[in-house]
DNA sequence: GCACGCCCTAAGCGCCCGCTCACCTTCGGC
DNA sequence: GCCGAAGGTGAGCGGGCGCTTAGGGCGTGC
């Protein structure tokens, strides 16, 4: 694998699967572009001009502006839900799934916060085709923090009294992290999703979450 | 008064202290405008459509757009610091003062969502000298509710074991409502703000949160 | 009854946007 | 060594943007 598929983290390089190197160039300076001032106030001029390449450079690999930003949403929505279909399936009570589910969905939303960003906020600027297909990517996101409270509610760890509620407000915690986490704050990442992680367990009632919790990094 | 201060609610009708009437009808035009498509992509001219009237009759009140976007921020945010407040300076235990500014802080973003929506996720779109004092008046909003939490740790009400963090998460929490909330959902904003209520106080390390809850309206 | 001041409009200026087009370079295959 | 495809550039088009300006109604004071 000539494109550096791992880093040093043993994660997935990001935008690896985009080729050629040319149009991935592209696309990482459109998503630095769309997360500092947001879609409509991004001109193709600056996303070429990061990229190191003429304005009219973009329309070879991409049709439109618009396209860009499906491709970004389509790929970063496929992350999520990768992360979190990864944190359910996985082995473990209902506790530990949700702690892993918040714990690494959080870390993703901190980390490639200029990515998450894009995805999570620029939405409505998707023409109504490419929306319902990304709507839909969201709706199994939705699912599958649903089908692990319900889980936990089944084995009688959680207590929650409106499940679909309380779902909706999980994931709206984790999301909104993209919009306040900064670099320059105190917390990494990593401390994020840990605390995050004990927050939700309390919002569904685990008695003690803070028993065998995620271990903060300091 | 003339100009309808009071509402059947006994809410003070939002945007009332905007003078003259052409002025408040422009304001309330960019409101929706920018709630619907994002600062950048509303035009003067639909701003100036909606309030019916013509292009050139916005400048007659305001200087430019972004000063439409910097009076809705800070009335706006007056707000919404004046709700938390009220809650945090009211009577009763901290858990009941907690309860009381989650709730009616979430009321707000979901009944006020275009207000909302604009005043907390168009704040980058200001210039550096408004955008500080708006977020001069973020970090107030910040410092009321960490207040209320301080209070129910000293009297041994809430058990928190990172009190910005939470704090954080909490407002957070509330902001993202904006993002999602929609009249044509199947939540009231009253219902959300006794869920949101409810799910908080579980953050914070309430025993019994659903002891003595906010009341449903159904 | 008429001059004045307050709102408002029609028209349009200068600029920059998304996007296109004609042309140029580079490079592997034979 | 020539050729065509792939990938790039400079210049620029049509249009819509934020905002300005000259001037028109119209209620009010006297």
């Amino acid at each position: 694998m000539s494109t550096a598929e791992e880093t040093a983290g043993g994660e997935i390089e990001p935008w690896g699967e985009v080729t050629p190197d040319a149009a991935r160039r592209l696309l990482v300076a459109a998503v630095e572009a769309f997360a500092e001032r947001g879609y409509h106030a991004t001109t193709t001029r600056d996303i070429a001009g990061r990229a190191g390449m003429s304005p009219a450079a973009l329309y070879i690999h991409y049709k439109t502006k618009e396209e860009l930003l499906h491709r970004i949403s389509r790929i970063g929505h496929e992350k999520a839900l990768d992360i979190l279909r990864t944190a359910a399936r996985g082995e473990g009570s209902a506790s530990e799934r949700l702690a892993d589910a918040v714990g690494s969905f959080v870390r993703w939303h901190a980390g490639r916060r200029t990515t998450a960003r894009v995805v999570q906020y620029e939405l409505d600027a998707l023409g109504p085709e490419a929306r319902a297909e990304i709507v839909a990517l969201r709706r199994r996101c939705d699912a599958e923090v649903r089908g692990i409270i319900e889980d936990g509610v089944a084995a009688g760890e959680f207590e929650v009294l409106d499940l679909k509620g309380t779902t909706l407000a999980v994931l709206s915690l984790c999301i909104d992290v993209a919009r306040w986490f900064s670099v320059h704050g105190p917390r990494t990442p990593d401390e994020v999703g840990a605390l995050y992680a004990d927050l939700v367990l309390r919002m569904v009632g685990v008695k003690r979450p803070g028993a065998a919790p995620m271990q903060s990094q300091k």
